[in-house]
Parts: structure tokens; sequence; C-alpha cells
DNA sequence: GTTGAGCGTT
């Protein structure tokens, strides 16, 4: 009876401007229909004229039915699983930031081979008439205190990074090579950044996870560090020593823009990550894949063979290399939800032009160049901005990925079982 | 007190 309405009006918040989203010939509407405009929604809902109250629309297997009157001219809401609608906001904001390509953060590099001897002093004299170093260390056996004949550097440049890839170093007599490190290579606990997995966990996470503490780290130089990211409310560092530390914000989004960051405290490099919730086997699982390469991260290249020696061939590489990491990290944090999925294809095509719609990045981005220092130490951080340095270059158009992001996820969705 | 491909944290 209704079939003079061809489209109803749907909007995410009830004073925002309307998309019209087309109905069926019988004056239903399909919840794919509202799903494809706005992604992860799972009803509507409308302000009922009579009662002034929201009410909602009665679904049925997919199939959205009008009220008694029709759909009217009446601006229909999306509803969202739970709170995840407000999630996605954020999570959108802190993955802009990560995703921003251009600033080129520089990493740890892993010093392969290093004779015995050599010391951290060393290294640093050695790798500085490259550019300036802020950071190096030498692994060492805890009881012995004998080099393992590795370490790790971090430089300032970018620049420096990529000339020091790129060849072969003659270190105290033995040749050494520079690589990116596995930890490197796709993570996808760095993507999960202030997601509680739980499905009966509405609390957002405040709390990171701080990797490869040095015991000299006191709960004392965390909060002064951490500080310049936002109010810290707690630090909490196990005993006896098990080099790592808890950190709670207060603001939960500066927790999320900290996911995935390496920070270098004490001249040491810390690698910051979600805390994670206790049980979640699906995590961990693929957390081992994206370590050690043997999952996501071969088949589509380490980031090892994308921010190195050639910077010719980065473009394609470096989209692709995201894309599995998305796709898990969404699998893992929403479960339910195609929302972060829209979100991702949609950033991919914006990464060719200069302005993004994306919104929030401004929070993630204070604390520019501060630093700080410990001690005799005269390290400190180079830069607190955020961002991620995967060195990946997008140079793909933009439309012609993020069609075949689509189509991959429909091909494959029925596998994950999502 | 040794060694020579690897890989830093739940």
């Amino acid at each position: 009876m209704k079939m003079a309405e061809c489209y109803i009006r749907v909007a995410e918040d009830e004073n925002e401007e309307p998309m019209e989203i087309p109905s069926e010939e019988d004056g239903t509407v399909l919840l794919s229909s509202v799903s494809a405009q706005f992604p992860g929604a799972c009803g509507l809902r409308f302000r009922s004229p009579v009662s002034q109250c929201m009410r909602g629309v009665r679904l049925v297997e997919g199939i959205l039915h009008a009220p008694e009157n029709g759909w009217q001219n009446l601006v229909y809401v999306v509803n969202y699983p739970k709170d995840n609608k407000r999630k996605m906001d954020e999570m959108d904001a802190a993955l802009a930031s990560k995703m921003k390509r251009g600033d080129q953060k520089t990493s740890d590099l892993i010093v392969l081979g290093l004779p015995w001897k050599t010391s951290e002093q060393d290294l640093k004299d050695y790798f500085a008439t490259f550019g300036e170093v802020i950071m190096v260390q030498v692994k060492r056996d805890v009881k012995t205190g004998n080099s393992k004949g590795f370490g790790f550097v971090r430089f300032t440049e970018y620049e420096t990074q990529n000339k020091v890839m790129s060849q072969r170093h003659m270190i105290d007599g033995r040749w050494c090579d520079c690589k990116l490190p596995n930890s490197k290579a796709f993570s996808p606990t760095d993507y999960m950044f202030g997601f509680q997995a739980g499905p009966d966990e509405p609390m957002r996470c405040r709390k990171v996870f701080v990797g490869r503490c040095t015991e000299d780290m006191t709960a004392d130089d965390l909060r002064q560090f951490f500080m310049q990211y936002g109010e810290v409310t707690d630090v909490f560092i196990p005993k006896p020593f098990r080099a790592f530390a808890f950190v709670t914000f207060a603001d939960d989004q500066v927790a999320a823009a900290l996911c995935g960051e390496d920070l270098i405290i004490k001249g040491v490099s810390v690698h910051i990550s979600n805390a994670e919730p206790k049980h979640n086997n699906s995590r961990q699982m693929m957390e081992r894949a994206g370590r050690f390469g043997n999952g996501f991260g071969q088949g589509f290249g380490s980031s090892r063979s994308i921010g190195g020696s050639s910077s010719s061939n980065l473009g394609n590489f470096g989209t692709f290399n995201l894309n599995p990491a998305m796709m898990a990290a969404a699998q893992a944090a929403l479960q339910s939800s195609w929302g972060m999925m829209g979100m991702l294809a949609s950033q991919q095509g914006q990464s060719t032009t200069s302005g993004t719609s994306t919104s929030g990045q401004t929070s993630s981005t204070r604390g520019e160049t501060q630093t700080y220092s410990s001690g005799n130490s005269n390290y400190s951080t180079g830069s607190a901005s955020l961002g991620w340095g995967t060195g990946s270059n997008s140079t793909t158009s933009g439309s012609g990925f993020t069609s075949g992001f689509g189509s991959s996820m429909e091909s494959k969705s029925s596998g994950w079982g999502m």
C-alpha cells in the first residue's frame, strides 16, 4: 500500500543530513540496503510523531517493515550493535593517525652479526657517522652479560635509516646487516587499539602494555614519560622484574593513539600495545601469525621488504601489506560488524588525495618533539608525534584498490564465519 | 672462559 514510497530518509543522527535509501517493491526496506550506506548498521529507529519517543523499526530476517502509517517523511536513525558506533569513530581517528603516509617515522633496526666485544658506545659511534642516533642497544645474556651478537639502533631521520639498511656494515672487524626487525612486520594487536574484544566488556581500554622495559625503569620514570601524552592514572610494574609494564591513562583515546608505537624511554625502545584481556585465544593465534610471518605477513610481503633499500617499488606493496592486518584486526575486535571495512576502504581511497574527511586526528598529534631524559642519559625521544612508519607509500589509484578490496572481502566472508 | 643464524615484550 505504500508503493509510492521509493526512498526512506536515513541518518546516523537525528540532526544530521539524511540519506535516501531505496525501499523494495512491497514497501519494505532491506537491512542490507541500509548497511550498504551505513556499514555496521543493525537496525533503524525513529521518533514517533505521536509519542515523541524513539521507536524501533520492525526487523524480520533482514527486512525492515514500515511502521503502522507507512514510512512517511520521517528521518530514520541508524542503530549500531551495542556501542560500536562510538568505538568505530575512535578507531577511525586512531587508524587515521597510524595510516598517515608521508611522515615516515623511523623504526628500530636490528643489527645482526655484531662482534661479541662490540659495546653500545661502539655501536653509537659507528652509526653516528650516518646521522643522528637516538637509541642503540646490544642484546646480552642476562646471566653472563655477554653480547648475543645482535642489537638495535634507531635514527632520527628516515633517510638515514634507509641509507643504513641499504648497505652492509663493517663494525669492529665483522660485516653486519641492518634490517627492519620481524616485530615490525604486521601485528594485529597494533591495530586493535582501545578495544576489549570480549562481548560483555563495554569498557573502553585506557590501559596499554609497555613491552621491552628495562629493570631501571621505575614507575615514576614511566609516569613522567607518559605524562606528555595525557593524564596518567596508574602505572603497574610486575615484580619480580618481567620486562613489561602497564600504564593507564585517564583518556582512552590517548591509550588508543599510542598502541603500536615504539617509544624511547631512558634510551631504550619500548613497544606499546593494547593491554590484552586475559582470555582470547583467536587473537593470540593471529598474533603469532603476524609476529613470525607465517600467516598473512608472508603472502603479502613482510614490511622489511618495503621500507628498505629499493625505494622504487614501494607503491603497491605498501597498500596491500596493510589489508590483511586490518581484516584480522577487524575480525578480532569487532567480530560482528563490517563497519570498519567500509572505513578502511574509504581511507585507502583517500590516501592519494590530500584532504580526508576523517575526524579526530588532532587529538592524537599533540606533544611534537618533546624530550625526556633521566640520569646521565643524553638520549631523548626524537619526536612524540604519532603515525605509523611502515615505509609504505601509496601510489595506487584509490578507486581501483577499493573495489578490489570489497570483492575480496565478500569472497572470504563465509570462510571467516562473519 | 665456548658461538655466528637469528629477532626486542604479555
